[in-house]
DNA sequence: CCAAAAGTGTTGGCGTTACACCCATGG
DNA sequence: CCATGGGTGTAACGCCAACACTTTTGG
């Protein structure tokens, strides 16, 4: 059989929780094919440049320094008839932008209500939707949404969305502590007529990735 | 940036247990690179061929008819430097395949004792071995290791080894039939002298799909 | 002094674990 | 009749979910 090479793409989806809705990146696609239509922040993987990077590199073209963004990959799709451009290999990522993100080039949209996407990005989003909700249910993986520092009301307000019902503030605040990848700051967050709330950070990177398994929801 | 394409293979795990031990099928390479090393099974994908037939492909040349043999794909590799034939994508997949299948040409391995393996195959391997025992904490992949019919003492054991500890009898046969993915055949199993034992098969397809997810181990 | 969000402990119920004996058969 | 694996029920425990009031501040 001849030996059929392709381009390598990434798609990205880029995910920000903002008025209290998980809410996507897209783009709206400037040229053809699909032109008008709204689509995943992508590109194509450079010669010797490793996929991760390439993924990367659309992540920081989007939202900006990188470093800190949580990153995982999703899936990869290679249906012969999936791009109308011929044939390719599209590896996705997903990521967990912090709210204080901006995009110049892309706009936010309610990860329920998408719209329909170009090329296979329906499917591609859907995944990244079931990941990261599962991620929900047992990982410290929502905790990359929050620009630190964050009070705790803000950790159970994500996990909130992203589960889709109501915690119990006691029981949240007790496993989530108990987790031990938070720290307290020094300082307490004062907004309006009312207690001021404690003020947390992620306890160091290297525990905090440690334990980026086995929590046990619901609370 | 040139459109840089590279070729596309898939590498398969494919899993079976014998003599109550997690074994991965493996190639012994008859060609350079890597001449003499073991590696996993693999191949290219054909022009127009859609990447899990490619997949599905690989593993009936290995293991025969595959329609029911389960298969999921696991992740994708292209690192520049993977391959010294030069950069191109892989990726992975793992199956579950039942004892009895035998391969024309590979040799199972215990996978924890497996050799170290050409390329990035070592990489695939572990997060094959990973997943799966993941998997084996909440869903009911590993029945699909079983040919049917099989008594629930062929269950355990299949759960045994992959979770790697002892399991109650009674406590195990409780939760796997109150997951109702198992149906009762008429006959029983009479082997050397002792009582004989109820024989099960999977239940419908479609229901056994479903309960995919969300059991709770450990028993 | 009022409104609004932060913060804090205890209990009952349920699900999970732990545990030991009888059954059916072949030799 | 003995050895072997198959098959079965219950009780104690621990963990989780449910639940309401006090604190601190700004206006």
């Amino acid at each position: 059989m001849a030996l059929a090479k392709r381009p390598l793409r990434v798609d990205v989806v880029i995910f920000a929780i903002r008025d209290k809705t998980l809410q996507v990146l897209l783009w709206k696609r400037a040229e053809a094919p699909f032109r008008g239509a709204w689509s995943l922040p992508g590109g194509f993987v450079g010669k010797d440049e490793p996929i991760e990077d390439a993924a990367r590199r659309v992540l920081e073209e989007e939202t900006g320094f990188t470093e800190e963004v949580y990153l995982e990959q999703l899936y990869t799709f290679a249906h012969p008839k999936m791009d109308p451009r011929g044939e390719l290999v599209s590896v996705s990522y997903y990521a967990v932008a912090t709210t204080s993100r901006e995009s110049p080039d892309g706009t936010f949209h309610a990860a329920r209500r998408a719209p329909s996407l170009a090329f296979h990005h329906d499917d591609v989003l859907r995944r990244g939707i079931h990941r990261l909700r599962t991620k929900a249910e047992y990982s410290t993986v929502p905790l990359r949404f929050l620009d630190e520092p964050f009070t705790l009301s803000d950790v159970q307000a994500v996990y909130e969305v992203l589960l889709d019902r109501n915690l119990d503030k006691r029981n949240f605040r007790r496993k989530m502590l108990a987790l031990d990848v938070l720290e307290e700051t020094q300082e307490k967050r004062r907004t309006g007529a009312h207690r001021p709330a404690q003020l947390y950070r992620l306890s160091s990177r290297r525990t905090y990735l440690l334990k980026e398994r086995g929590i046990l929801f619901p609370f």
